[in-house]
DNA sequence: GAAAATATAGGTGTAACTACCCAATTTTAT
DNA sequence: ATAAAATTGGGTAGTTACACCTATATTTTC
């Protein structure tokens, strides 16, 4: 018997994981939480063995949370939870000790498969994530941005021209257009389009 | 009693419907489907009184599916359910003849007070929606944008020049500086970063 | 402490974008 | 049928971005 939590501020997606494992025998729902703070203080009193986490939560979000957990509770088995897939927060999450990544659009059987192979302490990627997983470390050398990058990134996103970049950090115009090259290059995109379209898509801005 | 129909591709959402609104004695859910072209076929032989549509579905989204419904059945009330609030696609189901709109992080009181309201007929929106679709309302003349210029946005997203632009649509340059100086001022933006992030966020790209 | 990566800034040139004009033709709406 | 809106294209000018170099501090990393 495996005991499941899930902290998830939809109630809609509460009751409908609570509906599929309750179909399932050798699966118990022992607690639902609607945020990450009650999730907290739920799991001082008693833990689960396997923890469907949602990333996107008002108050403490599901990376926070996640960190927090497996510091404090190494033995709880975490899956987070999310309807979209940014590279970003997944790598996040699994940095911070998920064992399980599921897109909530994952059918009832992924659901339960997910449970019972990292309740056995297994890693389990829902595979088009996985694939991406891949893809993305093998080109992320080249889209490792430093500080000054992001930074500079971001204010372009922003609308500011490469003189008013320069202008409001203290830098040469110059140093400006140079940052702005390579980041084309890292990136490997055109131009400004591109540029924002990535800063957007990683999380950078918005 | 009022009978309804759920169509979302999300099992955990449509099992997550299912147990909420098992809770209400005047509430039936009839049938659920998981595609628009299930859901077509379904009504044929039994129309529900509330329907709950999703939007993102594979195969025909729930903007075709709302089309379709309200001329064969216009006596179905329908609600539009979606993850995340892009105005565009609120307004559309609206024109398709929508009856309500709702985030699927409503809370279950919401979501039955929703299935209530359109199910006399009236109108139910979402108040984070609402507001915004008024706020939408008083700067949307300057956010007209027309066929072209929405064409040729989409281009400048996908980091094409204006000379490029140019070559594939058979115009001549000049047209295109001219229509994209015309999307920098309708969109108050001042380049191209600002042409981007409208042009995601609205809903147009990506 | 040495090596690698990062941040800085300059040179030079071209391509692309932005900001104003104006006007003819075609499409759409009333 | 008429007015309004959209589409097309041109003129002129200035600014900004992009490409491809080199080079020196400074910071990080091992």
């Amino acid at each position: 018997m495996i005991n499941v939590a899930i902290a998830d501020d939809h109630s809609i997606v509460l009751n409908g994981l609570q509906k599929i494992l309750a179909l399932h025998p050798d699966i118990k729902v022992t607690d639902v939480y609607l945020n990450g703070d009650s999730l907290l203080e739920g799991l001082d009193v008693k833990q689960p063995d396997v923890l469907l986490l949602d990333i996107q939560m008002p108050g403490k979000n599901g990376i926070e949370v996640a960190g927090i957990v497996s510091k404090k509770f190494p033995e709880v088995k975490m899956i987070a939870l999310t309807n979209v897939d940014i590279l970003i927060q997944v790598k996040k999450m699994l940095q911070k000790g998920c064992l399980g990544y599921l897109l909530k659009d994952a059918s009832p059987e992924i659901l339960v498969e997910a449970i019972k192979t990292v309740h056995t302490g297994e890693q389990f990627l829902y595979e088009p994530l996985s694939r991406q997983l891949v893809n993305n470390f093998f080109s992320q050398n080249s889209k490792q941005l430093t500080r000054r990058e992001k930074e500079i990134l971001q204010l372009i996103t922003e609308e500011h021209t490469n003189q008013e970049i320069a202008d409001k950090l203290f830098l040469s115009l110059r140093t400006v257009e140079n940052h702005r090259n390579n980041l084309l290059q890292k990136l490997d995109v055109k131009n400004t389009a591109g540029l924002v379209k990535i800063a957007i898509q990683e999380g950078l801005v918005k």
